[in-house]
DNA sequence: CCGATTTACTGGCCTAGCCAGTAGCACCTG
DNA sequence: CAGGTGCTACTGGCTAGGCCAGTAAATCGG
């Protein structure tokens, strides 16, 4: 005879789970209003400060906003990666997470989402992606501070063109958790102006290959980009580590 | 002149601020206890309903645990990947996104892993692997119900031994939502029998891969039996949008 | 020395309020 | 009649003070 543990459950997640099934089941939908606290209060027979416990994790998971002052009520959020993002940031911040799975992970998915911009590709994607590429070229004439921005939005519009929205949403943020976790912490170097030259050579070939509809190429050069990026700032164990990745490409 | 909108922050959320800081910062560790509410109401000069609104989304976000009765006070957890989970779940569930997304987003991570797995793996990442594939084996003959739970820990044993986190807790999170999000929906088919067979033939190429070290194989059968397994509830379209993934291997 | 009892404290919840701020209405004025 | 303006009734944010069931640890009795 097997038991289990019984769930006890407090009275703010009790509410909390009730308003968050009414989202998933899409009876409250985007844009919809939440009764007011007290009228909340009332409804579930709890005291405010309860029903603001509910309202504070609903905040905090992105599920509602607050308006004070607004008649109408909180209101049920459309999604946003915010969360998401927040989490995968934590991740991958662990402390026994290594660069090397950072980096490796980053490749995974941009790679493959070039893959698939390449064969998914509109040809309003690949104008837009046209567009970024001449503002990356344009910030590595000018060598200013802007490469690193035009870079991302380069590689934000081919994730688009992924016309997955997972690839897409996680490559964003990953971009971010590379920024923040791996690229600050490295040194300047004093050559930046080749390693700008390299990576606009890969971003182009990128473009090619995703004009060409030649997803295999595209990938390839992706991978080969980002390595040689961050190559410099590597050990041999960690540069093969990313090689691993290359296979059969 | 350009102004920018101040951030206002309210009591809660500053209380949030200082304390996650604290935590990534490292000057607080898991296991660490915070103060108690009534201590803490004094330290941040705010009454007590505040500091437990913090508390509140600091337990929803997974960074503390409250212990009711525990004079020691809240505690500091270590990392958890279940806020993660959920946040993929629910971006998973936003109803633009496609069933085909999800799969090919699910291949992508799981081919990798195999990949890495095939190069990374310890021996007794083999035996783990060995082992959960005997259990595979058995249930497939059985063909009782515990096959899906059985595939579960076979595809683990292998995200484990990729030797990534963020590949093993993606891969793992994703097979949760696959689960829940596109198996529970397909009829059930009359041939369980068969595809439970072609499942363990894909699941013993891929066992062999890897304990040949041969990466790109292992991502290829990986790839090949998902497809296989999900082949006959998906249009052509579908199927095709699967297929571009296995370009180059 | 060990087990039972006490104690001081925990977090969960409630009632009863004050406050700054907003949306929308009724109201004026041009 | 159109358009700006002030008012009002509400919103959420926060405070104060208190009760309760429950727990960890110290204290006490054997």
């Amino acid at each position: 005879m097997e038991f289990q543990a019984i769930g006890r459950q407090s009275a703010h997640e009790a509410i909390v789970e009730q308003i968050e099934r009414a989202v998933d089941d899409g009876r409250l939908r985007p844009g919809d209003r939440l009764p007011s606290e007290r009228r909340l209060m009332e409804q579930f027979g709890v005291s405010r400060p309860t029903v603001r416990e509910a309202m504070r994790v609903l905040q905090a998971t992105g599920v509602v906003a607050a308006h004070p002052g607004d008649p109408r009520g909180p209101e049920i959020l459309a999604y946003s990666p915010a969360v998401f993002e927040k989490s995968l940031t934590r991740l991958a911040g662990v402390d026994t997470m290594s660069r090397v799975e950072i980096l490796q992970f980053r490749i995974v998915i941009e790679a493959n989402g070039s893959l698939l911009a390449a064969h998914n590709r509109t040809d309003d994607d690949l104008r837009d992606i046209r567009a970024a590429h001449r503002e990356l070229r344009a910030a590595a004439d000018r060598a200013d501070g802007g490469f690193g921005a035009a870079a991302d939005s380069f590689q934000a519009a081919i994730r688009r063109a992924s016309h997955n929205q997972l690839v897409a949403v996680t490559g964003g943020v990953l971009a971010g958790v590379v920024r923040t976790l791996i690229d600050r912490r490295l040194a300047d170097e004093p050559d930046v102006r080749r390693r700008l030259r390299a990576s606009e050579g890969y971003a182009t070939a990128v473009l090619d290959a995703i004009a060409d509809r030649d997803g295999r190429a595209a990938a390839r050069e992706v991978t080969l980009g980002i390595r040689a990026y961050y190559a410099g700032h590597l050990d041999p164990d960690e540069r093969n580590q990313l090689a691993l990745l290359a296979e059969g490409t």
